[in-house]
DNA sequence: ACTGGTTTGTCACTTGCTTGTCAAATCAGC
DNA sequence: GCTGATTTGACAAGCAAGTGACAAACCAGT
């Protein structure tokens, strides 16, 4: 379960906002203002802070500055009573992910604040793996050797990923025909040596002699992120 | 025995696909909405569920979470009426494992039910055995000996694993030729003797005077993983 | 114990299948 | 229809399974 944190010194709409989070399972923390605020913020470090700019204490902005500084990662929604475009930019250099004016759809705000969180949930995750001089980035399709980026069409790429979520196992062509083909084409499994033959080319030091994609007589395939030396 | 929940509106469609898996040998039990499949795997603990998003009563989504939930390791494929890629990322929310749309070819369904167990299987547990000074890593297809990988060929690495399914019995040649080989080919018994010797070979102490891989004078082989001393 | 026949251990060689690799054919998206 | 990706087919190369020969071990009956 999700915990949010809601820092607002308006009375109503705590409530509101309290209710709204309740009743979709998230556990809900208030502070009405700036000090109690941090405070609570350090305390519970919640996966959302939710922020009126204008509070008494100490001020929206700074506190919207230290968090941020404080863990980057945790989205920030802000509450703001103008909608002045000069304020949206002023909320980027506070590093908040998202801003709402008041007055707010309930709505609106809970799909943003799910929003700003599935997105920080990706940033942080970036999916990605590493063997010999290779770096896969899954959220961008691309390999990169040696700082320099490799073409990797669709399917090679599909076998790669399958491969490094199944490292060091022996897969038969016909398990990598299912999973990377698909259950709805046939191909001969020759298709996949020369797929298999292409990834070397591709990220092997030596594809003569591959390390990394190695074949297993009369069993399939086997990807090893670290080959012994 | 595998059992498999379905639950599925659709009387047609459940009949189908009771067939379809009686026909593998699984155990298939059955429900046609929501509650009632809740109830039916809290009180049978399937080894894979089947579900159609779209169900009377309780919501299949909700379904979803709730058996992804209780029971995060167990697969659930579901049955979804739209190709929609957006309804691709729900289901991934959702937490299901693999997804296949109507109209489906039910072999297909079969292979990606099985392939999900398997996943399951091998994220639950990494089979895996050991005699002696010697590991066996099934996935890998490699057996460890004192730190060190042997190498062993597919077949010598069937034969191994079949005397380890059998230890202390004693195998006849014909038992591992029918076994190990397979019933279609028919090579001479000696080339039983070669592929036990390789085994000794690899995996012995001291191949001249094996203690795992033992003759039975007259009869054939027996594996036995715990020699006495 | 001895002996002969049978079974098994072991090795080198052959054969056949599996795989690497390339080029041509086919397919899919623009 | 063009372009790049994918699949197929052909051929060569490599590896491992299978075979047969011989020696050693084993067993049974004397």
């Amino acid at each position: 379960m999700s915990s949010i944190l809601v820092i607002e010194d308006d009375a109503g709409i705590q409530r509101v906002l309290q209710r709204l989070f309740l009743a979709e399972h998230y556990d809900v923390k208030t502070a009405s203002e700036g000090k109690q605020g941090w405070d609570a913020f350090a305390s519970s470090s919640p996966d959302a802070v939710i922020l009126d700019l204008m509070l008494p204490g100490m001020s929206g902005r700074e506190l919207c500055r230290s968090i941020k500084e404080s863990s980057p990662d945790t989205p920030v929604v802000v509450l703001s009573a103008i909608s002045d475009v000069a304020d949206k930019v002023l909320l980027l250099e506070l590093g908040a992910d998202d801003y709402v004016t008041k007055p707010f759809s309930p709505r609106e705000l809970l799909a943003r604040v799910q929003a700003a969180m599935r997105r920080a949930r990706r940033a942080r995750v970036r999916p990605t793996a590493s063997f010999g001089d290779v770096q896969v980035d899954f959220a961008r399709m691309q390999a990169i050797r040696n700082g320099a980026p490799v073409v990797l069409t669709a399917h090679e790429f599909r076998l790669l990923r399958f491969f490094i979520e199944n490292a060091e196992r022996v897969l038969t062509r016909e398990e990598l025909l299912n999973e990377v083909w698909g259950y709805n084409s046939y191909p001969s499994t020759r298709t996949v040596d020369n797929q298999v033959l292409k990834l070397r080319q591709k990220l092997e030091v030596n594809p003569a002699e591959p390390v990394h994609f190695c074949t297993v007589h009369g069993a399939g395939y086997r990807f090893v992120p670290a080959p012994p030396r």
